[in-house]
RNA sequence: CGGGCUGUGGCGCAGCUUGGUUAGCGCGUUGGUCUGGGGGACCAAAGGUCCCGGGUUCAAAUCCCGGCAGCCCGACCA
């Protein structure tokens, strides 16, 4: 390719909109430009990173015996209906109607049309399967943010797997744990897999691949020393147990004005945070509910929802605290409530000489016994973790990250397979409902989160495994022809060799070639200068270091090309 | 859905408070001369529904009302 052919339109500055690294940088290299939001286009040098990546992870989905097929984009609200999603999907899914008054959707993931299509199996010999596509997903986000890494419509490798028994679907779901720990490194993202919540795809088990990024938009739980890894909405530690002073009776103290946990602490010595009790007011499925935990602990809706069982969660208005507890935010406890369900978290289970609300505006108790005073329900872990927290495997502290989610795997069950009478017989002529995994990768997410690890303060810096370019040539300044006959030479040796080039052949100065091919991100430079080759030799220089070493001109190509090899092998 | 910020040539911004020449500046773009190993200099030029609609006014980028769009925080989210 010739620089001067490019459509790369890059920028000296920002767009204003653009605040993550990853999201400014491929404005300003000319990768994507938004068409509006959480809807990007892909510009040249965008797609063949894009294509990269997918190539990528199709190697490695072949290499585990995936198949790959295209499944398509636009699916009739039935399918939906089947498995019950058409409902629980919500706002997030784009709905439309065509021209008879059908309703269709677009698509936001594959579970249902591939339980579909699985209805062609019909014995146990045909499996196991998995079938796998990259295609694009719909999916009306209430925010789309931070460029390529949250948008509206994308391109995933969706796979599934497809298996008559549990030790298939492990074995399936081992694999792709697999080879996304291949893809992953492939593409030089340092991706952790972690224990997550299955959230509304439901399954058994669920691991997701997060990568390291101020960016992200989740948090995980990592012990260096032992290697336990969870989402936060999942993750575990060991909470210290704390001696409450002996004694204690329940006795009701006026606290005027006092609406907060800390108010309270700071209002009453034998009230620390950690001796008090948080009551929070949730409506669990529309079932108002009272949430225990230690004053100083966070709540984890997600735990609420995946402990309980329950599909939606919302805080309660303070209207409805009062209905149902007579009392306002700031105010309330659960100590004498018998009508509404009560669940605690753990933290709490033993204490004594507690502080809480009295449900009376402006009232609270002191001397709660929790296990005396209060009637609850449930105990549940609820709380999230917090970074320092000792491992409950082997007691030394977690760190808490913030993470970009790459790609998520899932042990789904038989519950997609049931809904569509997926069945098949099995060896002893009995009908046998089969069992499902799903796995997904999002591509344009991948290339952000790509960017978002490999930049630095003069622009981009791929690795060589997904770089839109390998190698990009830049002659110099050519009074008498004879820096561009090698230019050109040294181009079509290296595209004989099978190496990714670009020349810039622009008529521009030194510098503007430099500083655009380094916010490209092209890993490496061959410059053919007059001072070079009045040696016969030419420039090599490598993006992500900054070193540059003279070579002959006669071998140059063949050490980009080696060069190149052995970067992707180190990958 | 709640909160905040912002919409002015391709990009970054000023002007708006206190309405009033021809709407400016930097970068980029085009042509020219010079220059030629890190975004060079000079000369000339093109490029604008000041987000949209309505209102106030002799007069609106500027004030008022209503929309729309974008971004950020939170909620939500496979």
């Amino acid at each position: 390719m010739r620089w001067s052919n490019l459509f790369v339109p890059t920028l000296r500055e920002a767009p204003a909109e653009a605040e993550v690294a990853s999201h400014q940088l491929l404005l300003r290299a000319g990768f994507i430009r938004q068409l509006h939001s959480g809807h990007y286009s892909l510009l040249p040098l965008g797609l063949r990173v894009h294509d990269k990546v997918a190539d990528v992870v199709r190697e490695e989905m072949d290499a585990i015996g995936a198949q790959e097929l295209l499944l398509p984009a636009m699916h009739p609200a039935w399918v939906w209906e089947q498995s019950g999603r058409w409902t629980a999907m919500g706002d997030e899914m784009f709905r439309l109607t065509d021209r008879k008054g059908a309703d269709v959707a677009l698509g936001m993931t594959h579970e249902e049309v591939i339980a579909f299509h699985a209805r062609e199996i019909h014995s146990y010999r045909e499996v196991p399967q998995i079938w796998y596509q990259i295609q694009w997903k719909f999916r009306d986000e209430p925010r789309p943010k931070s460029g390529l890494l949250r948008v509206r419509e994308f391109a995933m490798k969706d796979s599934y797997s497809l298996d008559i028994d549990d030790a298939g679907l492990d074995h399936a779901f081992d694999l792709h744990h697999k080879a996304y720990t291949r893809i992953f490194e492939r593409m030089g993202l340092p991706a952790i897999a972690v224990e997550a919540s299955s959230g509304a795809m439901g399954g058994s088990a669920s691991v997701e691949f997060m990568v390291p990024s101020a960016a992200g938009e989740d948090d995980i739980v990592r012990c260096q020393n032992c290697g336990y890894a969870a989402n936060v909405e999942r993750a575990v530690a060991v909470v210290p147990p704390v001696a409450d002073p002996p004694g204690g009776v329940l006795e009701q103290f006026p606290t005027p004005g006092i609406r907060t946990i800390a108010a309270l602490a700071a209002a009453e010595a034998e009230a620390p945070p950690h001796r008090q009790i948080k009551t929070m007011v949730y409506a669990l499925d529309g079932q108002i509910t009272l949430v225990l935990l230690r004053g100083d602990h966070e709540l984890s809706e997600q735990k609420l929802l995946d402990n309980t069982g329950a599909s939606t969660v919302r805080p309660a208005g303070a209207e409805e605290c009062v209905a149902a507890l007579g009392a306002s935010p700031g105010s309330l406890g659960a100590v004498g409530v018998s009508d509404l369900p009560v669940l605690a978290d753990g933290a709490l289970a033993g204490r004594s000489n507690l502080t809480t609300g009295a449900n009376v505006d402006d009232f609270h108790y002191r001397g709660v016994d929790i296990e005396r005073d209060i009637v609850v329900s449930e105990w549940l872990d609820l709380r999230q973790v917090r970074h320092g927290e000792p491992c409950t495997r082997c007691g030394k502290p977690l760190e808490l990250l913030r993470c970009i989610e790459t790609g998520h795997i899932f042990k789904l069950g038989r519950r997609y397979a049931e809904a569509f009478e997926t069945t098949v017989m099995d060896a002893d002529g009995a009908p046998r409902t089969l069992t499902m995994g799903s796995y997904g990768i999002g591509i344009g997410r991948a290339v952000a989160a790509v960017a978002e690890t490999h930049h630095d303060e003069r622009g981009l810096c791929w690795p060589v495994s997904v770089a839109p370019y390998e190698v990009a040539v830049v002659p110099l300044a050519d009074r008498d022809g004879t820096v561009g006959e090698v230019a050109e030479r040294l181009y079509d040796e290296l595209r004989d060799l099978g190496v990714e080039v670009i020349i810039d052949d622009r008529d521009a100065r030194p510098g503007v070639k430099f500083s655009d091919i380094e916010l490209v991100g092209i890993p490496y430079r061959v410059t053919v200068g007059p001072r070079g080759l009045a040696n016969d030799e030419v420039e090599l220089t490598e993006r992500a270091t900054g070193e540059t070493i003279n070579v002959g001109i006669a071998e140059a190509a063949a050490r980009v090309r080696a060069a190149r090899d052995a970067a992707l092998t180190a990958l």
